[in-house]
DNA sequence: AACGTGACCCTAG
DNA sequence: ACTAGGGCCACGT
């Protein structure tokens, strides 16, 4: 995975797959956010689309594994697809099961559990 | 087939 | 510090 960038075309399967790929990477208790990704895999522009692909991880059952939507978050920590899970908290929960306390949908001390794949793979 | 709409983000004023 | 605009591209209508 180390050499992963610039392979796929954002939109395409395999891009979908490595977003899915890097999510997994997500050390528990730790968060990044779309536009990280988006950059990790050489299409910073495309930021849209890893929401897309996260998307798809909750509606897709056919995953071979599962992928840790609910640490994905916005720029600036805002919770921005919490609605998207099965209930409008349960990104929240999930989030605080791990350590991380939310504010008004937005993570608290977002910087100190910020993870980058970019610079820490 | 065109059009609007986003789990987004950067740049320019 | 804030707003507006542009790029991005899958999807539903």
């Amino acid at each position: 995975m180390t050499q992963k960038q610039a392979t796929a075309r954002p939109g395409s399967r395999d891009f979908e797959r490595d977003v899915h790929a890097v999510a997994r990477l997500i050390p528990f208790g730790r968060v990044t956010s779309y536009g990280a990704i988006a950059q990790y895999l050489g299409a910073a522009r495309s930021s849209r689309m890893v929401g897309w692909a996260m998307n798809r991880a909750l509606n897709t059952t056919s995953e071979g594994q599962p992928v840790p939507a609910h640490r994905v978050v916005n720029r600036i920590g805002v919770l921005s697809g919490r609605l998207h899970f099965p209930t409008p908290i349960a990104m929240q929960e999930r989030l605080e099961s791990e350590g991380i306390a939310i504010r008004d949908h937005q993570v608290v001390n977002f910087n100190a559990h910020f993870w980058n794949p970019s610079t820490e793979l």
